[in-house]
DNA sequence: ATAGGGTTAG
């Protein structure tokens, strides 16, 4: 009977100030009956300043509310705890940090106990305002902590990328007896630094059963992932019953962002079909595979579902490094105009984009159009515009960029943008001054600096230099195939057969094996793959007549093939054989077959392509006024009539 | 009642 005559006061209250209906439905829910805790209030009625506090807290009237506050805190009145979190809620709506801690001093205040939920409410709150050292301080002060208190300090850890003591806390946690649970180990799970406290965390979580939680699932399948311990993450997959979307979207990330392309697309169409709908991440990843495996169709086919998604930042920015490393700056390029919102990865993702396509000058300008965005440029973005500048020969403006960049942009260099300099300087013919560069360095020069550096010496035919460069390669990185490879190349090119018999019994017996080189074209939705020295294609017997006949009408027009390109110390014809069936030949002339002539012949390949072929490739889009786009790891090659986007110089 | 998960550029 009681509660009734309050509630009546409530409500009574409420319809002076005529809110609207729906607040009266607020007021009507039982917390409104949780007036509790009066204090000796003296000449005002208690009950109607509680009530007036309740209603401007569930109204979201932070100003009337605080000013209630202040006058409960004169009478020594408080209201419950579900009050005072509805208003911490409100503060934490707002960014109204004063006010939390008034809160936080009033329901300290007089002697007042407040309950741990509360507590815990207000811990909340200090962590979501990124006050962890006032988080910290009231979770020492708490008389009480249960295991959400503990959580919530080890969530923030967490976030704050503290690991070692989000990991300390759990362990502080297990000691006062206090038991983790689900909320507990998704939180501690992003704060696992390495894959020992990852298996140990998760024979915990096992033992716990809390293993089949959807967000320790999603938890564990992206830590996993982290380590590329993908078959780790499929099992977490796979083991149990239900996935949701989050779940999902993990794994596709997973392979996603492991190059695992194909088994990401996969789990792309699994999910597709077991009824769920592709959302922003989904997308964002599936776009990512298609960059890895340069599908363009597929890639467009998606394009049209993140228009669903309009605006979305990292969607878009998946959705242009697509088309950018599918080879189509045209739709890249009409992505990047249309977004509205553009951040450094966007630009940066262009810029790197129109270099690695061949289109410094453009890269260029683009980052010049940049600053005037007003975007500061980062680490990535001045990698990039070296990039553009070595893949080009600008060997000016690259030494202004990489002088200035401190100054200019406060970049310290790192090693990567040395990298870049050693690359393109060494391109340019200035081995010497590449060289000088690598000592003066203040990194220790690792095998890809001296990677780049050999690029440059084959280029320019260098043969003591690249022979050194190798074996500095060689003692870094002893598994590295493609560095013996090219080592026993420079050899046989000089004819010392002895020194090209000596690399390849190091590497038998090192155990390293060549990788194969290997092209891929998408032709109506199907991926064919072309390896050397594999003739399992179908066509395969076709696709070679063609080629023959190819090579026959070529060799009218002046194409000479360039058998310095052949590994093996064979004489003649037999030389000219195994250039005949590098893969991205028999890709070619397998998309000419099988592509209408409007439509650009796209591969990718896993090797970089070879002089030869890039000869081939040139005099065919001439004579069969073909289009050829090819990517190799490094960089792009678009073949249009007779010449190509690198100038030849790559 | 209060605490937890997935996506973009080298």
């Amino acid at each position: 009977m009681k509660s009734i005559s309050r509630l009546k006061k409530c409500v009574g209250a409420a319809s002076m100030d005529s809110p609207p209906p729906l607040l009266l439905l607020h007021l009507l829910r039982p917390y409104s009956l949780n007036v509790i805790e009066l204090g000796n209030g003296p000449e005002r009625d208690p009950s109607t300043l509680i009530n007036d506090f309740t209603r401007f807290c569930y109204q979201r009237d932070l100003p009337r509310a605080m000013t209630a506050l202040h006058s409960m805190q004169n009478h020594k009145i408080w209201a419950d705890s579900i009050t005072y979190s509805e208003l911490i809620k409100c503060c934490l709506a707002r960014g109204a940090i004063e006010q939390g801690k008034v809160v936080h001093k009033h329901i300290f205040s007089d002697g007042y106990q407040p309950k741990t939920f509360l507590l815990n409410v207000l811990l909340n709150m200090y962590v979501k305002f990124n006050l962890l050292n006032e988080a910290q301080m009231l979770f020492v002060q708490m008389p009480q902590r249960n295991f959400v208190s503990w959580t919530t300090m080890i969530a923030a850890f967490s976030d704050a990328d503290l690991n070692d003591k989000a990991l300390e806390f759990l362990i502080l946690m297990l000691r006062e007896g206090a038991r983790p649970n689900m909320f507990t180990y998704s939180s501690v799970l992003r704060a696992c630094a390495g894959l020992p406290n990852l298996r140990q965390l998760h024979c915990g979580i096992i033992r716990t059963g809390l293993d089949s939680d959807v967000f320790v699932r999603s938890a564990l399948i992206d830590n996993y992932s982290k380590w590329g311990e993908l078959q780790n993450a499929l099992c977490v997959f796979n083991e149990m019953v239900t996935a949701d979307l989050v779940v999902w979207n993990s794994i596709i990330g997973g392979f996603a962002q492991n190059s695992d392309g194909d088994e990401a697309l996969n789990l792309f169409i699994r999910m597709k079909r077991a009824g769920f709908l592709a959302d922003q991440s989904t997308l964002t990843s599936a776009l990512r595979a298609c960059t890895g495996l340069a599908l363009l169709e597929l890639g467009r086919q998606l394009h049209v579902h993140v228009l669903k998604f309009h605006q979305d930042l990292i969607l878009n920015n998946a959705l242009l490094d697509m088309y950018c490393k599918c080879g189509s700056l045209e739709d890249a390029n009409s992505v990047f105009s249309r977004m509205v919102d553009k951040d450094v990865i966007s630009w940066s993702t262009m810029i790197i984009g129109m270099a690695q396509n061949g289109f410094s000058q453009q890269a260029l300008k683009l980052f010049e159009a940049m600053k005037v965005s007003g975007t500061r440029p980062n680490y990535i973005t001045v990698l990039g515009v070296l990039f553009a500048c070595s893949h080009a020969g600008l060997v000016d403006n690259g030494q202004y960029y990489f002088r200035s960049m401190k100054k200019l942009f406060g970049i310290d260099p790192g090693r990567e943008h040395y990298g870049c300099m050693v690359d393109l300087l060494g391109r340019a013919g200035k081995l010497d001054e590449a060289v000088q560069l690598i000592h003066e360095m203040e990194y220790e020069p690792d095998a890809v600096t001296w990677r780049t550096l050999l690029g440059a010496c084959r280029v320019h035919r260098n043969m003591d230099l690249a022979v050194y460069a190798a074996k500095q390669i060689l003692k870094l990185d002893p598994s590295d195939a493609g560095t013996y490879i090219l080592l026993s190349n420079i050899y046989a090119n000089s004819q010392r057969w002895e020194d090209v018999a000596e690399v390849r019994r190091t590497m038998r017996g090192r155990r390293v094996k060549k990788e194969p080189g290997c092209s891929w074209i998408e032709v109506n939705k199907q991926i064919h793959a072309f390896i050397l020295g594999d003739y399992s294609h179908p066509q395969i017997d076709e696709i070679s007549r063609e080629l023959n006949q190819l090579i026959w009408r070529l060799k009218e027009m002046g194409y000479v093939p360039d058998t310095n390109f052949v590994l093996q110390d064979l004489e003649g014809e037999q030389k000219e054989d195994s250039l005949l069936y590098h893969s991205e030949k028999l890709a070619i002339v397998f998309g000419m077959m099988n592509l209408s002539l409007e439509k650009t012949i796209r591969i990718r390949k896993n090797l970089r392509i070879c002089g030869d072929c890039h000869v081939f490739a040139k005099l065919l889009a001439k004579m069969e006024c073909r289009s050829i786009v090819i990517r190799d790891p490094i960089r792009y090659h678009h073949f249009r009539d007779g010449v190509c986007s690198c100038g030849d110089y790559w």
